[in-house]
DNA sequence: GTCTATATGGTGATAGAC
DNA sequence: GTCTATCACCATATAGAC
C-alpha cells in the first residue's frame, strides 16, 4: 500500500514484485538481471512473477510506467502555480531531484528504459509496449523545457541552444541516480540538501542568480 | 593503425577487434551484447576474436583500458602548463568532452565499466581485472577535482562541496556520450561548438564567468 | 496464486581441422 | 590465425500439480 499512485492503489502482490523488480533492475541493468533473480529477492519462484506479468520485459515496462507516474505525481501541484516561469522551474526541479534520490530504483530504470529506446535496442514487439512510455517521458521532458524558454523570454534566464540546454540541465538534475548512495541515519534534511546544491548549480548554469527553495 | 596509442602501436588485427567491440558494447550494453555480435560485425567468427582474447570481460577491460589511454593523451599537453589553474581546467574539460563525442564508443564502454564497478555487479574474477582500470579513472578524475579545490584557493572559482561538485560537472562534461548522434556533414568546427556550450554551461556552474577557449 | 518440473533457445568457451 | 563444430550451462517461458 506505501505504493499507492494517482487514483487508483495497486494490490501489495504486485507492488512487491514492482519494488523487487525495481531493485534488481537498479543493480544489474536489464539484461543481467534475471526473473529468478527476481523472484529470490521476494523469497518466491518465478511461478509468482509469470501470474502477473506475461514477460520480462513486460515487467520492466510496468515499473518504468510506475516511475514516470511517480514524477508526474510529484511535479504535478507546481505546474500550474501562477508564479514566474523561472519560480516553477525552481520548485520543479527541487521536487524531481529529491524523487531521483528517493526513489532511485525505479528512476534507474526509466533511465535505462529511455537509453534501450534511442539505441534502438527494444525488438519491434517491445516497440510497442515502449512507445507511450517513451512518449510520456519525453512531454515529462519538455514540460521543464517549455519553462526554461518561457524563463528566457522573460528575461530571467540567458542560455544558447534551448535543447542542448535541457539536456545539460536534466543529466544535472537526475545525476544522482548515478552517484548518490544512501547511508546509515540519513535525514530528509541531508536529501534537500543535496538537492538545492544541484539545483544551485543547475541554476548558475542557465544564468541565473543564486535561489534556494 | 588508426588506433595508435601511447608508445606502441596496436597490430591492426586488434585494433579491429577494439573497434568492432566498442561500437557492439555502445549499441547494447555489455551484459546483451554476445561475442557473435562482435564477431558479426567484424565480418568473422568468434574463433577470431577468443584468439585474442580469453573471455569476453576480458574484451570489455581492453576496450575501457583503450578509452582511459585515449583520455589521458588527450590531457597531457595541457596538465602541466603554467597558467592559472582555472585556466588549465577549462582547456583539459574542453578537450575532455571532444573526447566523449569524437570516441563515443569508447567512452560507453568507460562508462559503463564504472558502473559495473559501482554496482558491484563484477564477479570476483572481473575485480581483479578491474581494479587498476577503476584505478586510472578514478585517477583521471582526481585531476580535474584538484584542479577545482586549486581554482577556488585562488579566489576563480565559488562552489560548496568539492566532491558533489565534481560529480556534478563530470557528469556535465560527460553527458554527449548520452545525448549526442552524430549527423551528416559533421564538421570538427561544429563539435567544437557544441563542447564550447558544455563548458561554458559547466563554468557557470561553478560560479565564474563566461569564456571561450 | 504459487509451486515444481520441463521444453526450448541462446551464449560463453573449447577442440581440432585447415 | 581463423574457421567449423560442439559442449555445458543458464535463462525465458510454459504446463500442470497443489
Amino acid at each position: 500500500m506505501a505504493l499507492g499512485v494517482g487514483e487508483h492503489m495497486l494490490d501489495s502482490s504486485r507492488a512487491d514484485i514492482l519494488e523487487a523488480a525495481a531493485h534488481c533492475f537498479m543493480e544489474r541493468g536489464y539484461s543481467a538481471t534475471s526473473i529468478d533473480d527476481v523472484a529470490r529477492r521476494l523469497g518466491a519462484t518465478k511461478g509468482r512473477i509469470y501470474h502477473h506479468y506475461s514477460s520480462k520485459s513486460d515487467l520492466f515496462a510496468d515499473v518504468f510506467r510506475f516511475g514516470m507516474e511517480m514524477n508526474y505525481k510529484a511535479i504535478e501541484p507546481l505546474r500550474h502555480s501562477r508564479e514566474k516561469a523561472v519560480e516553477r522551474w525552481r520548485k520543479m526541479a527541487f521536487v524531481h531531484v529529491v524523487q531521483m534520490i528517493t526513489k532511485r530504483q525505479f528512476q534507474r530504470v526509466v533511465w535505462e528504459g529511455v537509453e534501450m529506446h534511442l539505441r534502438g535496442a527494444t525488438t519491434p514487439e517491445q516497440r510497442t509496449v515502449f512507445a507511450d512510455l517513451i512518449g510520456s517521458r519525453a512531454r515529462y521532458s519538455d514540460v521543464f523545457r517549455d519553462l526554461l524558454a518561457e524563463a528566457r523570454d522573460d528575461g530571467d534566464m540567458a542560455f544558447g541552444n534551448l535543447g542542448i540546454t535541457n539536456q545539460l540541465v536534466f543529466i544535472t538534475l537526475n545525476s544522482p541516480i548515478f552517484w548518490y548512495s544512501p547511508r546509515a541515519g540519513e535525514t530528509e534534511g541531508y536529501i534537500r540538501e543535496i538537492a538545492r546544491q544541484i539545483v544551485s548549480f543547475a541554476m548558475h548554469g542557465l544564468g541565473m542568480k543564486e535561489g534556494n527553495p
